[in-house]
DNA sequence: GTCGTTGCAAAGCGTTTGCAACTAT
DNA sequence: ATAGTTGCAAACGCTTTGCAACGAC
């Protein structure tokens, strides 16, 4: 499936030298074809139904290459860190500290708040990088529960 | 010193049923008196120098103990959580993805940010427990370097 | 044939847990 | 005396590392 999305991928890391095998094209298969962010650990567990028997210490080197080749990228949420295609990152994470929803919210709809900050610090934000904590609006409605934080 | 801190802290506990030993009175002293933000790690090292001998696992649950009565709070950065008095969560912070630095900016300043997000996303957004990762103002200039994330 | 990659086993870290001894109240 | 707390040792889950065997090129 896909294959648009994972052999530019192949073709790159030969590129720079590394070599394609089974193990990579399932990774790569499996994380480009994500459309969402998972952990190194859920990665892992997928990439086992395609091909049984990769180690995790594989999973992880194949990470930090894939990063350094910059096609893949990874955020911080409350449970640690996620991994996603380059292209994920064009939203930032919206996490309920009640209920645990998490909402992508397109990364335009934050413009805004990312010139307000270059301005007030002379910093200029990556609102991918760290997911958002705060409160969902139906958590807001019904005020009560424990936090999750 | 600042006892004008811990003490209301550690009645504040006593009148929740718990108990005030050596061991929390120092745990408390340490993190009540710092004014940033420190690991489960740091803390053990800061409070061994008070009272030598402090198990971890007392501070990870006196930590516990402490954020569940309200007086202690964590946020999240790149190398994972740290805590802090509750007093502490009154800044955003900056950390840039090059130089590692990390600079405090006042809730105040991203209000703003709040009410477009809350208009945007019907989320309240809570700036204070993830860190806000970026390029700051000096590496920006320099342009080179690489990243650190 | 080279040299990058893999699996394995071990180690590293930060954090949690069960439990008996201890101690604040 | 009664519970809550501590230290210890063990277990955990995730991630990293050294190294010999393997395999992509």
């Amino acid at each position: 499936m896909n294959a648009r999305e994972i052999e530019p991928v192949l073709e790159l890391l030969r590129s720079q030298g590394h070599r394609v095998t089974p193990q990579r094209r399932a990774i790569v298969a499996e994380i480009m074809g994500a459309r969402g962010h998972m952990s190194a650990t859920d990665l892992a567990t997928s990439v086992g139904e395609r091909v049984p028997g990769v180690n995790p210490s594989t999973i992880y080197r194949t990470l930090a290459v894939l990063e350094e080749a910059g096609v893949v990228s990874h955020a911080h949420f409350e449970g640690g860190p996620e991994y996603h295609r380059l292209a994920e990152s064009d939203h930032v994470h919206l996490v309920c500290s009640r209920c645990g929803s998490n909402v992508a919210l397109p990364l335009q709809e934050v413009e805004p708040l990312s010139r307000i900050l270059s301005r007030a610090s002379d910093f200029q934000p990556d609102f991918t990088h760290f997911a958002i904590s705060g409160v969902c609006s139906k958590c807001a409605r019904r005020r009560s529960r424990k936090r999750r934080t």
